[in-house]
DNA sequence: CACCCGGAAGAGAA
DNA sequence: GTTCTCTTCCGGGT
């Protein structure tokens, strides 16, 4: 394994790394006074349960979800639920999907099933029950059970920001992710097993360490990532934290939690709705941790420049593996996924270096991809349009006027310019002809060839730099 | 051997 | 059904 030796774990041991989690999805739940949640119907809906009532739905009763529909009707207007169709158990209700409770209750299951999806992550992040940490909680785990949830993905377990919680605590409870089983192994998806492991009393860190598994090779089958996640003894590197921010899974403290965002995630004032699910979201949560847990796994080597290095591929790969639900990730799977990032200006590999990469884009521009490709239709030139219009448009805009920033490609989808890079690549003389330089630059910032793009890509380091800046600067 | 690259096909979510 | 973002597999190069 090999492992930097930083100030903080030794050992990349996931049981000790918990993974950063949404930050959208704490906003969304932890309210804060200079940066108001998005609107929710739901609003202060835990506070407003019945008496009596568990916060955590899965403990209901027939009866708790029978006085849970009630509640709901009064409380959001809803039609009256036919009560036969719910005679099930809380565990039983969450486990239906917003589809299933759409058709028991037509025009209320999309509110129905954020009020559950709320509670769930309410009565997890309060500790009681672990919600999946790691891997998207919409289809992977149990819990919340449901493969439609809503939010989409908030993902991460908050364990990493509790600096509050005491040290022995911490101590009983290192800063631990709770992995669901592999609901991508097993396909029978059994709610069984994730009971198993979710309920634990306390949050066992059941994470595997993934370090581990993943340095010990990357390509087991799936049934061998999946023995992979019982964490084997801890090895002499995982000596404990000497960090001393404790990761627990105590629930957060609004006031703990919003020194530490600002400090996390400066550059995610955008909403970015992507909460980890996007690689590159992944690595800059990974990067951007404020306690630095993961720099066993990845770390800047350059912030200002975006330049990154992957220090533990394998281990990485894992954590990525397992946030996606993809147990069976390695290093050359995420690193395929990294490739991708080339042809649209994300990611560029630093030449000559082993797992070392540059993000071209700052945070703030990635998360406003979101936004661009809504906007793309409009004004983008490489705007995503159907491959069959994407080479009639090439030849129209060829003669674009083009400065370096507004034609790097934005555009996530990589169809937009596949066309263009397979001319290119299997056949060159298909993107002939290449009537000028201005061409050559202009296909090539769409075909992401490494020479041509030479020039963006020193651009896109002093425009990184730049835009880090004016962003701390904002803060 | 590990890393790196990119084509191809397809999965899964929105 | 379409689009997006990967995931998976692969052959080939360094």
């Amino acid at each position: 394994m090999k492992v930097v030796s930083l100030q903080l774990p030794s050992g990349p041991s996931m049981e000790r790394l918990p993974l950063p989690f949404s930050p959208t999805e704490l906003l969304w739940r932890y309210p804060l006074p200079w940066a108001p949640p998005p609107p929710s119907p739901l609003g202060d809906t835990k506070a407003q349960l019945p008496a009596g009532l568990p916060p955590e739905p899965r403990l209901w009763t027939r009866e708790d979800v029978a006085v849970f529909l009630k509640w709901c009707e009064r409380e959001f207007d809803l039609p009256n639920f036919d009560m036969d169709l719910f005679q099930m158990n809380g565990k039983a209700l969450c486990l239906l999907t917003k589809t299933d409770l759409g058709e028991r209750c037509p025009g209320a299951g999309d509110v129905l099933h954020n009020v559950l999806q709320m509670l769930v992550r309410d009565a997890a992040l309060l500790g009681r029950v672990p919600s999946s940490p790691v891997t998207p909680t919409a289809r992977a785990a149990p819990y919340p059970p449901s493969p439609h949830s809503h939010p989409p993905t908030p993902t991460w377990t908050v364990d990493g920001f509790h600096h509050f919680h005491s040290a022995a605590t911490a101590a009983a409870q290192p800063n631990s992710v709770t992995l669901s089983p592999a609901p991508s192994v097993d396909s029978s998806g059994s709610p069984q097993r994730g009971e198993a492991v979710n309920y634990a009393p306390q949050y066992a860190p059941s994470v595997p360490n993934a370090a581990q598994a993943a340095s010990s090779g990357s390509n087991h089958s799936d049934s061998d990532e999946e023995a992979q996640f019982v964490p084997p003894p801890r090895s002499p590197k995982d000596v404990p934290l000497t960090n001393p921010a404790p990761q627990t899974h105590q629930a957060p403290q609004h006031s703990h939690y919003r020194a530490q965002h600002r400090e996390f995630f400066p550059n995610d004032m955008p909403e970015s709705n992507t909460n980890g699910r996007l690689l590159w979201d992944f690595l800059q949560q990974l990067l951007n941790d404020p306690t630095q847990r993961y720099t066993n796994y990845i770390a800047w080597k350059n912030r200002e420049t975006g330049v990154f290095k992957i220090v533990d591929p394998a281990g990485l790969a894992k954590l990525w593996g397992i946030q996606k639900n993809h147990l069976s990730m390695n290093y050359d799977k995420m690193s395929r996924a990294l490739r991708y990032y080339y042809r649209v200006n994300i990611l560029r590999k630093v030449q000559g270096e082993r797992h070392c990469y540059q993000f071209l884009r700052n945070p703030t521009e990635l998360k406003n991809i979101k936004n661009i490709s809504l906007l793309r239709q409009q004004m983008s030139p490489t705007r995503v349009v159907p491959q069959s219009v994407v080479k009639t448009e090439m030849k129209e805009e060829r003669c674009e006027e083009e400065t370096v920033d507004e034609d790097m490609p934005t555009d996530l989808s990589m169809a937009a310019s596949e066309p263009w890079r397979k001319r290119a690549r299997s056949d060159p003389a298909a993107a002939q002809p290449l009537p000028s330089q201005h061409d050559k630059h202009r296909i090539s910032a769409l075909i992401g060839d490494n020479m041509m793009m030479k020039r963006e890509a020193e651009y896109a380091t002093e425009h990184y730099a730049l835009n880090l800046k004016s962003e701390k600067c904002e803060q």
